[in-house]
DNA sequence: ATGAAAGCGCTAACAC
DNA sequence: GTGTTAGCGCTTTCAT
């Protein structure tokens, strides 16, 4: 902190009638032989003179600091603070830090983070939600060493850093054959604009399966409205897509039987937009969800949902990356780690009465 | 980032066949005279190299970073992440970055990040949730300038640094009020322990409230459930105490025909409880929350709730904290902004039926 | 208008 | 065992 003269190795040499090197190397706990005496009367006034190490002294030699550099859309979507959750667990057991930055999903705020977190000599990168647009941004993952994507792969197979994603397509199919289980063979879906990786996934895997099942997902079943970027962070900006999808569907008087949601929050705006109109989840529809937000257990009805171990990748991603960063001659190719899904069974999806 | 040397003001200095003092001229945009033909082949030439500054030696010469330290108890809980949001806007507008940790409402950890946060040369520091006990945070808090303190004044009164606080007082009589107003007079009090300052501030606010009115609450009304605090960060915590109070709430049979609940996770918790024991909010017992965080609006039925507008006051503190920050002369006493709440009137409460 | 040099706090190679 | 010294990348007097 500023102003009030701080404390340094210098003065305890000083105050201790020795000198900065044999002080840093008391301090660092370092095994090189010191005098217990000496060693006693560094460590005392050390801490008479309340001493805080400079932190940027130390990475100014040694080159790299121990942040870690995160970027993800949101910290207000819980689907992201889950994972951020998971990230600054495993940085913190291992003694770095995150830093963690909201690119709101636009591509200039992305790239304008990753450059930042260059300028402070971050360890190493985390990043969600790559844009697939910006050359940069792309040039510079295949480059940097030190990087973990996480959530979806890029668009660009070119770049290969290591990666610890969902599969979303096996996710999609196990939502879908959920469905199809419970005698629903009517079913919408609601999303979003389809834009990236991973939801292009989910609405494959989604019509796959039904392909597999013998039927042909009709396009009229598909609903998907653009909301306005700017509210994206205040974590409303989907809720209100799907109440909108809502009322599209129910104008529509659509007959399918469920409703495939994109993501939770869409999902429990759907559920909104229902049981304002009267339509009771999941008596007259059934709407299934997609990442299991820890909100969707929390809500009337409970959200049956796709449950995406977020925390899980946030932890297995900073672990990866600090296993890199701590063996900096270690060059293995890299990895992709597949996170799998399970269902979380719980109250918006019924049986389908015949 | 490590390995591949990192190009520096003295590469381009050598480039270029100029001195690293007048890069440094150019690329801070420092209004100094430089021939614009140097000027321009120093520009160039860092692009060309694809220069990154290093903020680290910037930071060491200067003696402080731009960077902000940000404790509060959990980035999960989306009160806090609304809070962290306000904080990021500001900072970012300002040249600032946030610097999170999530005490977890840990007394030792909270010290402990005070500690990395000064280690790490933070230009301020924006705390909240200050446990009580911890004399050395005590003390620094008294020593250091450049600190806000947000949601709630230290019980402390000793300590006199700026704050951006809830009027949870205030608050809690406008929930209160509100009740009195819908014909509620037999109010039971649903709460996790009420230790922090916040909740002492709002349980006082309520019971002034209902004496104002001629009615003495009686104790029997008061439920509390402690929960298990290593469960904290996952966000079900409250949830799940909610949902035990719930079931002692309809065990006791009690009779009270509103719930005022301690914050809105606990309310969604009461509200699961009583839904799936099949009485429904609001038309058997209404529901008042407290916080409005962002999913009060998206559950069913939607939370009417006070309001407490996290954001603003996020981005208030840092505003005020970097404004202690840019002018260190200035001196002035400190601060205490009282953030006043409003009620979001939704549809878990409803009139009184005669 | 430009460069040389000092120094921020720390560590590590090299004396003694 | 302990101290001296150099240098990480940058800014900032002070010369020229």
């Amino acid at each position: 902190m500023p102003k009030k003269q701080r404390i340094t190795i210098t003065d305890i040499a000083r105050a201790t009638g020795s000198s900065p090197a044999t002080v840093s190397r008391v301090l660092n706990q370092i095994d090189y032989p010191v005098t217990p005496a000496l060693k006693n009367k560094i460590l005392t006034a050390a801490k008479e003179l309340h001493y805080t190490p400079n932190m940027l002294g130390r990475m100014l030699k040694s080159g790299v600091s121990n942040d870690i550099g995160v970027v993800v859309p949101s910290l207000q979507n819980p689907f992201y603070a889950e994972t951020v959750a998971g990230i600054e667990r495993a940085c913190r057991q291992r003694g770095y830090s995150p830093i963690f930055c909201s690119s709101e999903n636009k591509p200039d705020k992305e790239w304008e983070y990753v450059e930042l977190l260059r300028q402070k000599c971050v360890a190493g990168l985390i990043i969600s939600a790559v844009n697939e647009g910006n050359d940069d941004l792309l040039q510079f993952l295949s480059e940097e060493r030190n990087v973990v994507l996480i959530e979806q792969p890029l668009q660009n197979p070119l770049c290969d850093c290591d990666m610890v994603v969902f599969d979303y397509y096996a996710a999609s199919e196990m939502a879908t054959q959920y469905l199809l289980r419970k005698g629903h063979t009517d079913i919408a879906y609601l999303s979003t604009p389809i834009t990236r990786r991973s939801r292009q996934l989910r609405y494959s895997g989604f019509c796959d399966t039904l392909a597999g099942a013998g039927i042909t997902f009709d396009e009229s079943r598909l609903y998907v409205k653009s909301a306005d970027l700017d509210t994206y962070s205040d974590g409303l900006y989907e809720f209100n897509a799907g109440r909108a999808l809502a009322e599209d569907f129910l104008r529509d008087k659509c007959p399918a039987t469920a409703v495939f949601a994109i993501n939770d929050i869409v999902a429990l705006g759907v559920i909104s937009g229902f049981t304002e109109a009267g339509f009771r989840v999941p008596q007259d529809v059934s709407v299934m969800g997609f990442d299991d937000i820890n909100f969707s257990a929390m809500c009337t009805p409970p959200l049956t949902t796709i449950r995406q171990p977020s925390f899980t990748m946030g932890k297995i991603a900073a672990d990866l990356l600090i296993d890199k960063v701590d063996n900096p001659d270690r060059n293995d190719s890299s990895t992709c780690t597949l996170l799998k899904p399970t269902i979380a069974e719980r109250s918006s999806v019924q049986t389908v009465q015949p």
